[in-house]
RNA sequence: GGACGGGUGGGUGAGUGGCUAAAACCAGCAGACUGUAAAUCUGCCGCUCCUUGCGGGCUACGGAGGUUCGAAUCCUCCCCCGUCCA
């Protein structure tokens, strides 16, 4: 089996300590999986990823539908040749982009209509156009197309976009069973339910009885506060079977990923560190930097003493603040490399937090830092 | 010496009688960013006072006078800059 999920241990809060094998490597878990969208984890290099120790990372099916195109990455040998990456990959379905370029769709049973952000052209994205173009690029884990909808929505409303990600899951599984490989590549379902917690329960649950390899949790961090992702995120996973990874869409800053994992999360992507870090917020063991501000101008100090990361190692806060200012695209590439390796580095003190047994400790030294 | 053109807030530069403490952009200062339409977006950006309000006072469009209820905008003189002619 080239896939496989196993719990190595728990911590008292909840927390899994776990390994997934794919094709493509291990990845230990909890993980982070940095995004990148367009087959590019922007500002970074692939070898500057593989230094930083990433074992999987986050494309995104709707994007690269539209550009370069599915049937040319196929033709170039799928995603990892074409973008030179030999470890995992996740592909998003392009649900989240039903939220957010919710000024240019149109939501139908059948699937999403899409103006195209690019040339405003039409496009269409069904769950099975989805699967298909998962197929083509060859991704680790294929994710099937959700409805994803903002908060705070009403209970109806986020009844039928749950029911319709639960309707588009089953095609979703029905046509990876007849057109896919499931010796080459997993597909996950999507929890949704919106900030209802009864919904949560019983949108995952319906979901679970279509036995897929790995569950999503989404439809979370949009607008909603911490505690209620927290109280849904608790909701959906409590109906989700634990020998199965758990993944949960588009969080979140670090001082929350300590709680999701300690609510039993194996798998977070955002892409909060490398936006940022094109923006200048930087993250650090004490809180966030946002390099550009003028009491950095003369501060000869690395940007976090207690980093072992190679910009920290090597540059000053006074030079990253200069490169951001100016505009040079070496402060991308190194801002984008710090945040990426504190990302990183937090999810490896957290697993070695779950290893000992300890997280809840981990977790208010690591909240008591960042708040 | 003469003829034109021009001098606006830290910079570039709109504005040619009241809606102008003065567009826009840049610089400066601060904030946001959560399955990436994002190397983006937002706010502040003369001084000052308080009862912090689409509040009051003061200063401001090269300088000094003047016209007008009202001037960055019109008039006079002066200073400076650019181009051209001697």
């Amino acid at each position: 089996m080239p896939f496989r999920f196993e719990v190595l241990a728990t911590d008292p809060t909840g927390a899994r300590l776990g390994r997934l094998t794919t094709p493509h490597g291990t990845i230990d878990t909890p993980a982070f999986m940095p995004v990148g969208t367009a087959a590019t984890v922007k500002g970074q290099t692939q070898a500057d990823l593989e230094d930083l120790g990433v074992q999987i990372l986050l494309s995104n099916t709707y994007h690269l539908f539209l550009r370069p195109g599915h049937v040319l990455i196929r033709e170039l040998g799928g995603l990892h040749q074409f973008m030179s990456w030999p470890r995992a990959i996740l592909t998003d379905s392009g649900g989240y982009q039903v939220f957010s370029l919710s000024a240019l769709r149109k939501i139908t049973d059948e699937g999403v209509k899409f103006r195209s952000h690019l040339d405003g052209s039409e496009q269409f994205l069904s769950p099975e156009k989805a699967l298909e173009i998962q197929i083509a690029l060859g991704s680790d884990i294929c994710m099937v197309l959700d409805e994803c909808i903002e908060a705070p929505s009403t209970e109806p409303c986020a009844r039928q976009a749950a029911e319709r990600t639960l309707a588009w899951a089953r095609r979703s599984r029905d046509y990876f069973e007849q057109h896919g490989d499931s010796d080459r590549q997993m597909v996950f379902g999507i929890v949704q339910g919106g900030t209802h917690a009864d919904l949560r329960r019983e949108n995952a649950a319906a979901l679970v009885e279509l036995k897929f390899p790995g569950y999503a949790i989404g439809g979370l961090a949009v607008g909603e506060s911490h505690s209620v992702t927290c109280e849904m995120t608790q909701a959906a996973a409590s109906a989700l079977p634990v020998e199965k990874p758990r993944y949960l869409m588009g969080v979140g800053k670090p001082e929350q990923i300590v709680d999701y994992v300690a609510l039993g999360i194996d798998m977070m992507d955002c892409v909060l560190p490398t936006r940022s870090a094109r923006h200048g917020c930087l993250f650090t063991s004490q809180g966030r930097v946002l390099i550009r501000n003028a009491q950095y101008a003369r501060d000869p100090r690395p940007l976090d003493e207690n980093c072992g990361c190679a910009v920290c190692r090597r540059y000053s806060r006074a030079y990253l603040r200069h490169l951001y200012s100016t505009g040079e695209f070496l402060s991308v590439i190194l801002n984008t490399h710090h945040n990426l390796y504190f990302y990183l580095d937090t999810m490896r003190k957290i697993r070695e937090a779950i290893r000992f047994g300890n997280l809840k400790r981990f977790r208010s030294d690591l909240q008591e830092r960042l708040k």
